[in-house]
DNA sequence: CGGATTTGACCTGCGC
DNA sequence: GCGCAGGTCAAATCCG
């Protein structure tokens, strides 16, 4: 399953402009391939490639057709795109371990989510039924987290959140490339 | 004690 | 102009 999807999504994107595989690709690869109960698709995800996902066999799955030549549409020309890569995984972890060192520097909670969740404020007196209720109703949420890569110097983020419309999936975005090597070397 | 995480505040862009 | 949402900052807190 895995790395045979895995690759044909790489060379989906391959000959897309704008657009480079990085270290990330190969990282990941190689963690499928000790992990193979988990399903990875990759996807684009540019203001001038809203987003291509790619099915089981390679295939581009989006109701957009097919990939973007990766030429500047109409979007806001003085928003500079930079490289972005997502990854959707069925995980129940959401923090994966892609090879790289990241610094989390925020965190968002996802409003009007279809698949609410809630949230680790688990002090909550059981006893208290109603504080309960009023407590979930406050804390019911997903979470978006944001990280940095934490060598100093890179440029590279990375976005976390639950899949809106299947919250059994991961998706991880990375935008930018890394000026180094991950620490798994 | 230093690095990582948490979290409320702040900034910015966008739609109405 | 205003409100909202996404993204980032930075002080406080946590943890090894």
């Amino acid at each position: 399953m895995s790395s045979t999807n895995f690759r044909a999504a790489e060379s989906d994107f391959a000959g897309q402009t704008n657009f480079e595989l990085s270290d990330e690709f190969l990282l990941f690869n190689d963690w499928l391939e000790g992990d193979p109960p988990l399903y990875v698709s990759a996807f684009a995800d540019s203001p001038a490639n809203p987003i291509n996902e790619v099915g089981e066999s390679g295939e581009n799955i989006s109701p957009n057709g097919g990939p973007s030549n990766g030429e500047s549409g109409s979007i806001k020309e003085k928003k500079e795109v930079k490289e972005r890569v997502a990854f959707k995984t069925n995980s129940d972890i959401e923090i994966l371990d892609d090879g790289f060192k990241w610094r989390k520097y925020g965190k968002k909670k996802v409003k009007n989510s279809p698949n609410p969740r809630y949230s680790n404020k688990t002090s909550i007196p059981t006893s208290q039924i109603h504080m309960f209720y009023v407590v979930l109703t406050i804390f019911i949420c997903d979470n978006r987290n944001y990280f940095r890569c934490s060598v100093g110097g890179c440029p590279v983020k990375k976005r976390v959140e639950r899949d809106k419309d299947d919250p059994s999936y991961v998706i991880t975005t990375y935008e930018g490339v890394h000026n180094h090597q991950s620490h798994s070397y």
